[in-house]
DNA sequence: TGTACATCAGTGAACGCGCGTTCACTGATGTAC
DNA sequence: TGTACATCAGTGAACGCGCGTTCACTGATGTAC
């Protein structure tokens, strides 16, 4: 990366060093500006510092660059909510602990989302062809990914008895599901016009009410008598 | 549209007939198969059965042209909703009449996202020049836009004591965040692959966390014991 | 009711663009003897 | 330690693609007299 990221000097060997290596960083840097549309061969190999069909020495074709960005931008924003998980006060008593974990996931990947839009939308970019699970190479430094980190605060939240145990399967997927849409909506929707301190207001609140809402008893006794099939 | 929808049959005039509705109508199929980025001019005029530049009379450029399908699309997200609404019973007591009404804005917007996805990702796309906000000929038969139906049901929940009124403001949002979350993540994400009895599942489940987290009274006394800016 | 004419919606041809990908090549690198 | 050689990473040139957009045009339509 060193010798060829600028371009400013001329190549010192013929051969690149590590071209692939340098390919995903190019890939990356265009992801981060654009989003996984913005990742495009030919402009990675010209910030390679190379001919564009060399490219075809270390993938098979785009989609393979696009994936190999993917996993690295995932593994990038695994990386980020891990770092507002270390800073969890380790001394909080387990039931606080557990409480603040589960909000440094929830704000941290909302921090990311709008810090790092475009890797954060690269992060969720599936190939539409193959059907690649989020296994690979995709993961933080613990060896988990962002999804995984969730399941792991949630854990915590039943452990030390703030949420039911009988409420904890799937319940990823629904603080999942509102986290994630606040991200969408606050970098790429209506709520893009927010000022910050109205955008930590919301944040707060959502993940308050995820909180809130994932444990609490069913409300009233009567189910909505709406039959959504006519 | 009738006379040249298909493009079935010669012409029968010189000139087309409707072509700026033509146009966005093909757009508007496009974007139903591939979102807003498949909408493209060169296409939309092909199925028109009209020569490329022919759009231009109608359209300033191709942005022009899909701000006027991004509309048609909201406006169908609109009505899709609507629809659901207007199956609530009548008939029931108030207040689980605002409950119904509130899940079936919840539900009517999943339904939507996972029956139309590439219109519901149309219906979201902002042109990253102008600001246009989302009020000129966006809306839905009863003039109003999903958001502002969601806001409605939301104030049928407070009018019937089912939501502190304290907890109003701002509550759309968190509503939006949540059930918009769960719908990219289906429709787009990694949530793809559910069948439909889960998903079904799920989404009752969203619904109902958002209905119980919006209103119940926040928990414990310690907020989570964590500085964000380290 | 008939004719002259302005309008303007759609035509036909062409442009330049950046893209992904293929081909035959070249020459530095590392290995075998 | 020196030489011959196979490997294979990167080169250079070219392809075909669909795209948005511009230009000068043509001829049906509707209006004015």
């Amino acid at each position: 990366m060193s010798r060829n990221s600028g371009g400013s000097a001329g190549r010192v060997t013929y051969r690149h060093g590590d071209l692939r290596q340098a390919l995903i960083q190019a890939g990356l840097d265009l992801a981060r500006q654009g989003g996984p549309e913005a990742v495009v061969l030919r402009e990675a190999t010209r910030r390679a510092g190379v001919v564009p069909n060399a490219a075809y020495r270390h993938f098979a074709d785009l989609d393979a660059l696009l994936a190999a960005v993917c996993s690295a931008a995932q593994a990038e924003f695994a990386r980020a909510i891990e770092a507002q998980l270390t800073q969890v006060d380790a001394s909080l008593a387990p039931a606080a602990r557990a409480r603040a974990r589960f909000h440094a996931v929830g704000l941290g990947y909302l921090r990311f989302a709008q810090a790092e839009p475009g890797l954060f939308r690269t992060a969720f970019w599936l190939s539409r062809t193959l059907q690649q699970s989020a296994h690979p190479e995709r993961r933080g430094d613990s060896g988990l990914t962002p999804f995984q980190l969730l399941g792991t605060t949630l854990d915590g939240l039943v452990e030390t008895g703030l949420l039911a145990a009988g409420r904890r399967p799937g319940a990823e997927f629904l603080a999942w599901s509102a986290v994630h849409g606040l991200a969408t909506l606050l970098i790429d929707g209506p709520l893009r016009g927010l000022d910050d301190a109205q955008t930590r207001q919301l944040e707060l609140r959502l993940v308050e009410m995820v909180e809130r809402g994932l444990d609490a008893p069913a409300q009233a006794g009567t189910p909505p008598a709406q039959s959504h099939e006519p």
